[in-house]
DNA sequence: TTCATTTGACCTCG
DNA sequence: CGAGGTCAAATGAA
């Protein structure tokens, strides 16, 4: 960690300020996006998506700025788990700060989390694992990852990916931590999937509150759910009922058939909210696309 | 030799 | 106190 010189400072401060306005502007715009929502078909400078990339971008590069001037600031120390690499540091670049001892971290919150269910783990990023972990109740163990560019561009980006079904009908289940600040990607990947940022219509809810939501809310709502643990086969008004071994597929199918209905009001309302304080956010296309698959397909 | 993965230890949090 | 998240030494692959 390099001590960054007057000069320097007063440079990446003024640079932090720029891009805190920015992010601010942007913020504006978006809200003034969603206050008056355009067509389907409009993909102007303006939109939505593009200002989530911009105001995400500011507040990755602010964070950056931010923790190069704590570096020189005794009073402002980092916890190790989010420094940053400075650009003057040299071999002890490849590890964070030292580390007194052994798992001497500070676990993360959920704040900017979110799921996919894929067939794949591949997102078309650069990942390195570093720890795999049996959890409770789950049929699969947790893997974890981390960006590849942790050290050499201060990427934080994390993520977990938990395979939730068996062949034939593989599926994983993916939490992404965090935004990618790095560039290198695997661009001749054939799963390039644009997870980063999220897209639109993403979902956002508490997993144990799924059914008493979306019917209290949605009481005409025709698909019944249940979403207990340990519960052998749930409701599907499509196909019957589907019989599930595991609580962790118990879970996904009730995700997958509450995805329909809720995706319909998400569209039509103007004054959904967007919660960044995530337990399970969902891609609707692609899981309500499986659901189809897996309800309708081979009963045809 | 370098870099990625595996795996048990260690730590935090609820 | 147990479950889950991270670290880092050992090991394997390229």
């Amino acid at each position: 960690m390099g001590i960054l010189r007057p000069e320097k400072l007063c440079a990446n401060r003024k640079r932090l300020m720029e891009e805190l306005v920015m992010g601010r502007d942007k913020a504006a715009q978006l809200q003034n996006l969603l206050e008056k929502p355009t067509g389907p078909g409009d993909s102007g400078p303006a939109s939505a998506e593009g200002l989530l990339v911009k105001i995400l971008g500011s507040f990755s590069t602010s964070l950056s700025l931010l923790k190069c001037a704590c570096d020189s600031c005794e009073l402002c120390q980092i916890p190790a788990s989010f420094q940053v690499v400075s650009e003057d540091s040299g071999e002890n670049s490849k590890r964070p700060a030292a580390k007194e001892r052994r798992g001497c971290y500070k676990r993360r919150k959920t704040l900017d989390a979110w799921t996919k269910i894929l067939p794949t783990m591949e997102d078309g990023h650069a990942w390195r694992k570093y720890g795999q972990k049996q959890i409770l109740n789950a049929k699969f163990s947790r893997c974890y990852f981390r960006c590849t560019h942790k050290y050499d561009q201060g990427c934080l980006a994390t993520k977990q990916v938990q395979k939730i079904q068996e062949e034939p009908h593989q599926m994983y289940q993916t939490t992404y931590f965090g935004h990618h600040t790095c560039t290198n990607t695997l661009k001749n990947s054939q799963h390039t999937l644009d997870y980063d940022p999220p897209q639109p219509y993403l979902l956002s809810f508490q997993l144990n509150n799924i059914t008493s939501d979306v019917q209290d809310q949605h009481p005409s709502c025709p698909i019944s759910v249940k979403t207990e643990c340990n519960k052998e086969e749930i409701e599907c008004n499509f196909s019957g009922k589907l019989p599930v071994a595991a609580a962790a597929e118990s879970n996904m199918w009730a995700d997958m058939l509450t995805m329909r209905s809720a995706h319909e009001d998400v569209i039509s309302s103007t004054t959904t909210t967007i919660s960044h304080d995530l337990e399970m956010d969902f891609l609707i296309d692609e899981c309500v696309d499986f659901q189809n698959d897996f309800c309708f397909g081979e009963g045809k």
